[in-house]
DNA sequence: GTTAGCATGTAACAAGTTACATGATTAG
DNA sequence: CTAATCATGTAACTTGTTACATGCTAAC
């Protein structure tokens, strides 16, 4: 249940509406955590009924503004302290190579190709955003930034890994 | 819908029960793509109710043999080869981070040594399996090895990874 | 005979996706 | 005035998790 984690973490760092997370969620959480529409509204007003979040404005168009709670607060440096992440690595990417015999080796090096391609592209757009964006000192760039310098490693890796990859099949 | 996919995967090596394949899921295939008991069950019923699988033999308690069918395995070529897969990154661990600004920097450390020690674990179990396994050169050698491979440098790429982030934060 | 492991199935719930539905406000 | 964007909500469906339920067979 992280999303609900998503959402106290981005309200930590100041009140915002629905549709505002939702931007968020459209770019810089966009790698990490991807959520609809749908599911943010409904969680946020679920958040509002646990409390965990109030709704501190309301402005044109209906809009809402919801802000954290001390209990939202306490939730939220539980979740960071006590409890462990799973690494549930469900990927899309791996599971294809385990079947990559039920093809002709040169298919099998065209689908390796494709994620050298993949990778590639995935660093690139991220060295861009890693210059468009001016980091400060604050709490959310210095964070950004390593979250974004590990998204740049995984990239470099996974090519490096494909290039032998595709090596290995003969 | 990459479980179905990795069911005609692993019945496109051999037949094999759903028991069979449940304790597949929980040793080779756990860290790529875990599923449950139920899952694996529902799955199987209806991929024989499509013709992309179909029993081959009933055995003792119930057991039924399931062998891919030719339409299945048409359906995993094209699976594999029309299908891009979708980097879809949901990570735990890395959501974390965005958020670890609303810690103590001790304890923001404290959440990066746990990966540290998370990630060597991980790549240190990798290595007891590979060599606990006799590699042959089937495809399932070749590319279980590979992924494998690839299990390992991500792990030694997030050790790393974490040990940077650690000291970016002061 | 009794325990471990083989073997399947289903129900209830939680989380995530897609689509539909509605309407207000602002900028050109 | 009209199009783009702001803004929210809900319904239907799919996927994944947890728990319950049942019973057979082989080995000791």
């Amino acid at each position: 249940m992280s999303l609900r984690h998503a959402l106290l973490g981005l309200l930590s760092e100041r009140p915002a509406s629905g549709y505002d997370l939702l931007k968020t969620f459209e770019t810089s959480l966009a790698n990490v955590w991807p959520a609809t529409q749908s599911q943010i509204y409904t969680e946020l007003t679920k958040l509002a009924g646990s409390g965990l979040i109030t709704v501190t404005a309301e402005g044109p168009r209906g809009r809402k503004e919801y802000a954290l709670t001390d209990d939202g607060m306490t939730e939220l440096r539980h979740w960071l302290t006590e409890t462990r992440p799973q690494r549930n690595t469900r990927s899309d990417v791996l599971l294809r190579v385990f079947f990559l015999g039920v093809l002709r080796p040169e298919q099998a090096r065209d689908y390796l190709s494709s994620l050298i391609e993949m990778s590639q592209e995935g660093y690139e757009q991220l060295r861009r955003l890693a210059d468009s964006i001016d980091w400060d000192d604050d709490n959310l760039s210095v964070h950004g930034r390593i979250a974004l310098e590990y998204g740049l490693r995984f990239n470099a890796m996974r090519r490096e890994w494909a290039e032998w990859a595709a090596e290995q099949i003969k």
